[in-house]
DNA sequence: AGCACGCCGACT
DNA sequence: GTCGGCGTGCTC
């Protein structure tokens, strides 16, 4: 023990140190080291792990005599290795940071080291304390260069005058939103306002209070490169205060860099996506979640977190409020906003912002009833645009204004067929089938990239005549092209935007008024301010209406609803915009409670029937997820996880109804090889959710270990799922 | 997760 | 004779 002590003095102290370790590796909690001080907790680390050396955060502080007093388990049989370095420079991480990343960790079924380190900047698990240093020094040199404004995404040269930008006047509304906030204090706020409401002016002048008072503020978004306008709002509004970004979107360096003025108190401003929860903010006073409905604030792998969750929990925990935005608030938030008296959770104070600005009405709907409308054109092997929509657009084209087609498929066709011998053009690694792209002549897998050039003639029988089936974007545009002629066409979506500067340059063109036709997926949907656009349609809206997930409803209003808004933003344009909306169910209660704009109706429908089938927000959720060689060893391996909880779920209290359903394969069963099933958990209450999740991940950890060699490739517990 | 050790096929 | 495949096992 004698020579693992460095220090002069004598005194020896063990730490508890978090490292990256999945919770497959054994390496559960805090591991124990030595060091010669007490380090505080935050404190960031390297420390030797096996081989190698790893960067870690130290957790917990222990003194090394009562350390031997106590039995200390963890490290029975161990030879305590000591602490390599400090990774010096950086004040340790909050002790709310610890707490957020504790309760995530624990929630969703993660272990402690892998999220602690997860949530960190990348670059800063690679860096040595040396490598850290120069880092800090260059950018405390570039601080003191520019006292404000270099850190900030929008560098300008000549920042000395202090443009103050004239303020716009609130509504009454506004207002009203304002003053309950400054009322109500540190709670969650659902503020429900109507696109175009001034939800973001409202989020600028709390902000603003925030700032005023010397506070951090963190807001909140789904993605930043489809809201580049908020961005730029944000740094024209708070010019003279240092704003940051954090985003995945970032050069490791810039990350690092944005991370580390927020933890030094630096930056006044962070506006992020869902990673941006975990930023250490040590002066935090306000958190700002815009568009709470969004599906991106959920973590899609590895650690499942919502962001948006955890923003609340985050905003309880440190003591400040929290502002949750939508015009179509997810049920969850929805329903927390809600009165008890009126069914609802109470949880959350309602602001309610139901004008828009300016008097701007939102477009009328209307319901294109496509059994009707496609009557005498049924014969043709593709169905086409109705006439009546198409006289529609051709009328705005003439006019001079812009319209905007919706269609949620990217490419030309989802998928190829041979009308000879019924050959479809499926993935080879997939169950899916791979969708024709025109633009570059190739078959391509959406779920595994598999892209191959398009066959000339049917690979099985040689058949000529392979046909399209189906519509996407790019056959869209063709269609809209031959319908319109001399019309001028665009097109987003993700294979227009994966080539960079592509989006701004198709967007800028559309501002422009060089685009009399925008065809677009639901990214176009998202936060764009398109001023001439006076008629939105979609085109293939119905799918989602009889979709298996329960969620699929909720979504499809939101996109809906949110792709009207981006018609008659100009007051002198609103009165004669239009939502078409081509259905062949234009009965359905989705699509009546659209065409009102009752955002109220279609809720309290939506959670009559959660409440009737005992899904969320009346239930929680969790999924037992599984991948493997085979979809037998993946299911095989989930009823044995299964039968192996059986006594824990006895245990349950009965009025929990804690539900284990039976194994089944995921929607699209296999990726890339790659073989997934699914088993689905409930409970009425999420504690005991919660306690069974942990009571059952060791025995299934145990399990999975025997599972592998029968071909189980990885499981994972996805707690509040969002697609079932 | 990494990164070892460890035992069986085709190459400088 | 070695280089290298990835199967099992360990890391405070």
């Amino acid at each position: 023990m004698n020579r693992l002590d460095p220090s002069p003095e004598g005194g020896v102290v063990r730490i508890g140190v978090v490292v990256e370790a999945p919770q497959h590796s054994g390496l559960l909690g805090v591991l124990d080291y030595l060091c010669p001080t007490a380090l505080p907790p935050g404190t960031l680390v390297r420390v030797p792990l096996g081989r190698r050396v790893v960067t870690g955060v130290v957790w917990e502080t222990q003194d090394a005599a009562q350390a031997t007093a106590d039995d200390a388990p963890a490290s029975a049989g161990f030879q305590l290795k000591p602490v390599a370095e400090v990774l010096g420079g950086l004040p340790p991480l909050p002790a709310t940071w610890r707490q957020l990343v504790a309760f995530a960790a624990a929630y969703y079924q993660r272990s402690l080291g892998e999220m602690a380190l997860m949530v960190l900047p990348p670059e800063l698990r690679q860096l040595d304390a040396v490598q850290l240093q120069r880092r800090l020094k260059r950018l405390d040199k570039a601080l003191a260069a520019d006292p404000v404004g270099d850190a900030s995404p929008h560098p300008t040269g000549a920042s000395a005058e202090p443009a103050v930008p004239a303020l716009p006047e609130l509504s009454a509304q506004q207002a009203q939103a304002l003053q309950t906030l400054a009322e109500r204090g540190a709670q969650p706020f659902l503020l429900w306002g109507s696109t175009g409401s001034g939800k973001t002016e409202v989020y600028l002048r709390r902000a603003q209070q925030a700032l005023d008072a010397g506070q951090q503020v963190l807001m909140m978004v789904p993605e930043i490169n489809l809201t580049p306008q908020l961005e730029a709002r944000v740094a024209e509004r708070f010019a003279g205060r240092r704003i940051v970004s954090l985003h995945s979107g970032l050069t490791p360096a810039q990350r690092l860099r944005h991370w580390t003025m927020a933890l030094q108190g630096q930056a006044d401003l962070v506006l992020g996506t869902r990673l941006s929860v975990f930023t250490p903010l040590p002066r935090l006073g306000l958190i700002v979640v815009d568009e709470e409905h969004d599906p991106s604030y959920k973590q899609q792998d590895g650690a499942r977190y919502s962001a948006r969750d955890l923003a609340v929990y985050r905003a309880r925990l440190e003591g400040v409020p929290v502002i949750l935005g939508s015009a179509t608030p997810s049920l969850e938030s929805w329903h927390n906003a809600l009165p008890v008296a009126e069914g609802g959770a109470g949880r959350y104070v309602r602001l309610t912002m139901p004008e828009r600005i300016g008097g701007g009405e939102m477009p009328r709907v209307r319901l294109l009833d496509q059994s009707r409308a496609l009557k005498p054109t049924m014969g043709q092997a593709q169905p086409p645009l109705a006439r009546e929509l198409l006289a529609a657009i051709a009328a705005r084209v003439e006019r001079g204004e812009q319209s905007l087609v919706l269609l949620n498929r990217r490419g030309y066709a989802p998928v190829l067929h041979c009308s000879d011998c019924g050959w479809k053009s499926g993935c080879p690694h997939c169950s899916a089938w791979r969708v024709f792209h025109k633009a570059d002549r190739t078959l391509r897998c959406h779920h595994c990239g598999f892209s191959a050039r398009v066959p000339h003639a049917c690979p099985d029988c040689g058949n000529q005549d392979i046909q399209p089936v189906g519509r996407g974007t790019e056959r869209l545009e063709e269609q809209l092209a031959e319908a319109l002629p001399g019309a001028r066409l665009g097109r987003i979506d993700a294979d227009v935007t994966r080539h960079k500067g592509a989006l701004e340059a198709q967007l800028a063109s559309v501002h422009a008024g060089e685009v009399d036709v925008l065809v677009g997926t639901q990214m176009v949907a998202k936060g764009h301010d398109f001023r001439r656009i006076t008629l939105v349609a979609a085109v293939n809206p119905d799918a989602a209406l009889f979709a298996s997930d329960f969620r699929a409803a909720e979504r499809q209003f939101a996109l809906l609803l949110q792709a009207a808004g981006r018609a008659g933003r100009d007051a002198d344009v609103a009165g004669h915009s239009e939502m078409w909306i081509q259905t062949w169910h234009a009965t359905h209660p989705l699509y009546q409670a659209l065409r009102d704009y009752d955002f109220e109706a279609f809720a309290a429908r939506q959670l009559q029937e959660r409440q009737m089938a005992g899904m969320p927000p009346y239930a929680s959720l969790a999924m037992l997820r599984a991948e493997g060689k085979t979809q037998q060893a993946a299911q095989a391996f989930l009823e044995a996880a299964a039968q192996a909880v059986q006594d824990l779920v006895a245990q349950a209290p009965e009025a929990s109804g804690l539900i284990l359903y039976p194994a089944v394969p995921t929607p699209v069963q296999r990726v890339a090889n790659v073989e997934r099933a699914q088993l689905m958990i409930e409970s009425a209450q999420r504690a005991v959710l919660q306690r069974f999740l942990n009571a059952a991940q060791p025995v299934w950890l145990a399990l999975a270990q025997q599972h592998r060699r029968n071909g189980l490739i990885r499981w994972a517990v996805d707690v509040d799922p969002l697609a079932i």
